[in-house]
DNA sequence: ACCTATTTGTCCGTATGTATG
DNA sequence: CCATACATACGGACAAATAGG
């Protein structure tokens, strides 16, 4: 079984389902290459809505976990497990980016614009 | 008028509510503390629905410009119009983030990561 | 302390578009 | 050309937090 998720829980659904699939991808128990069931099987499989199987799709693929892309799927992404190695640099670039006061969906937003050029 | 949108774009409805917002914010055009149409009103006067808008305001809010919180609406948070200053050091981390070798996403995700501890 | 209106949050359902293979 | 599968947008319903009376 790929996960569960308890609709009785405070926590929303489409959390349940990021925190869970993460949560496998890291440990690897989901190994990078992997191909996650489409949208629709797992919503079925769940007895929840596509929509909330897509949201947490596309939070996944937002932080780097999956390719998500039409008419392929999602599948984990071949740094996935690396993250944990690639750490050493980050905590000080969040240190600086902590001095500006930044908030860190602020901090990804400037990052990704600024990546562009 | 706030700003408009055009449905013929091929730009997203919710993207182009982002940028036409964020525009202005750091523009100035929209002061901190102002506060920004309840999702209602201003999906009625764009002829959009209010999902849109929402998402449109969710993502305002992750990216550290408004403050958005049930009953109360979307105000334009106090840091907001700090963030041109801000690209400076930002294009800097950007540099070394590529030099590791990171996708933006990887490196937002590990940002998440490290902002907590 | 209570009640009510406001406003966002989540979830469901449906329809249509669009990139992929 | 066609089936697959995600992307966006619309609509409706109810829950939950907030503010004010």
């Amino acid at each position: 079984m790929l996960l569960s998720v308890d609709p009785a829980s405070n926590l929303p659904l489409f959390e349940q389902l990021v925190t869970g699939l993460r949560g496998q991808i890291i440990a690897g128990s989901i190994a990078a290459g992997d191909r996650l069931p489409t949208a629709r099987d797992l919503a079925d499989s769940l007895d929840v809505n596509v929509h909330t199987v897509l949201r947490a799709y596309q939070m996944l693929r937002d932080e780097g976990f999956i390719d998500l892309r039409r008419g392929r799927g999602a599948v984990v992404a071949d740094r996935a497990q690396d993250f944990s190695q690639l750490s050493i640099g980050v905590s000080r670039l969040v240190d600086e980016a902590k001095a500006l006061e930044l908030t860190p969906g602020a901090l990804s937003a400037l990052i990704r614009e600024a990546w562009e050029k």
